[in-house]
DNA sequence: TCACTTATAAACTGATCAGTTTAGTTGTTG
DNA sequence: CAACAACTAAACTGATCAGTTTATAAGTGA
């Protein structure tokens, strides 16, 4: 066994099965979606489905785990920590907005609150592998931004989650009540405009 | 028929079935409850059940409308408006606080938006009945301390919302994951008083 | 070719649950 | 008492669905 590559976790079809749990768990949430459902939409037959997964939460959790790193990965990437502390806001605060109006933030959040009484341990997966990381990512810029006499601030935490809820407002009732399906770039300049503002007048020097 | 009383809505156990359901709603959700359940905490046959409701979805927005108008009124009723601007946004934002870290709050925002797929218009009945009546006295309430000087508003809905979300800071993520189950006081007062202190500085006089 | 692994379709099990039906009981009113 | 309404327990229907089993096929490596 020459073991050159990482072998494919088990079996060849263990990526597509996945490929498939995501988008029906994407299309229809963890309750909504069925097993059969799945595994049509994976070209694979349920029997090889459970021979790589235990049961339908196991599925439901690697797929929310992946999706979630990935997501807050690539979000916080293209950011630029050393420009201008309100211009590092604004990028921060449309990355944020972006994510809850997505496709799949709406349905990831709405699964992890919905299904967190029979599935506890869903929500603090979520928040670990997602928010949790972007808050850090926000305290470590604030703790540079400080540095450099740009802001001050004594609570850090509180601040970077009062600037995530700040990015919220108006948005997210209308996003996770299904009020509204799409938002217009003027509607999200006018949230994220806000927030900073709102920020700034607070801690800004 | 003397008619001199209004007549319970139909027969004389509507409102026993309704007080069953509230009950086995707040505590397992719309999904997790079964009518058999509701039934029986009710005192009640299902039959009788199903003929003062034509089916569970029925029942269940019943439930949500009434306890919602409910809360809404007596959370918000109790704030004198003319008091002093940081005082009563201290007591606005204890509100808020309080209702989201409720054992109804925190099962009715759940159910809400775990079943909105398929129950699309409870959320938006919610919203009405509850978050919108909320945001609307805000609203009332910044009219009022602008007519007297003490704040500087344009954007008066965006301000409101802006208070609301900064009233959910830390709280709302470790209500809504599950991640914890009572907030001591100076946890609550970290908050408001944060979310007050940020308000003030940008739209206060 | 043989042995082994991985896969498959399809039938099956067992459970849950919304909503209906049935056959009978209770209470009220005239 | 007779008629009527509201109510009851319990059985039933019909559907969904997670997870298992069976019997079979296809690919691979020695």
């Amino acid at each position: 066994m020459p073991d050159g590559v990482i072998e494919p976790k088990r079996g060849r079809k263990f990526d597509q099965v996945l490929a498939g749990a995501r988008q029906v768990f994407l299309d229809d949430g963890f309750e909504g979606a069925s097993v059969d459902e799945i595994a049509r939409a994976a070209g694979v037959s349920k029997a090889t489905l459970y021979s790589y997964f235990p049961d339908k939460r196991m599925l439901f959790m690697e797929v929310a785990r992946t999706e979630c790193a990935r997501q807050a990965e690539n979000a916080m990437d293209t950011i630029d920590m050393d420009a201008d502390v309100a211009q590092v806001l604004h990028r921060i605060g449309h990355e944020i907005v972006a994510f809850i109006t997505s496709r799949f933030g709406k349905r990831i959040f709405r699964t992890c609150v919905g299904e967190s009484d029979r599935f506890p341990e869903l929500g603090r997966e979520f928040y670990d592998s997602g928010p949790k990381l972007v808050r850090d990512k926000i305290v470590g810029f604030f703790q540079i931004a400080i540095g450099r006499g740009e802001l001050q601030i004594d609570d850090l935490t509180l601040a970077a989650d009062q600037f995530h809820e700040l990015c919220k407002a108006d948005i997210f009732p209308r996003v996770v009540f299904n009020m509204t399906e799409e938002f217009t770039d003027a509607e999200r300049k006018r949230v994220v405009d806000g927030a900073v503002a709102m920020f700034l007048a607070r801690y800004g020097t």
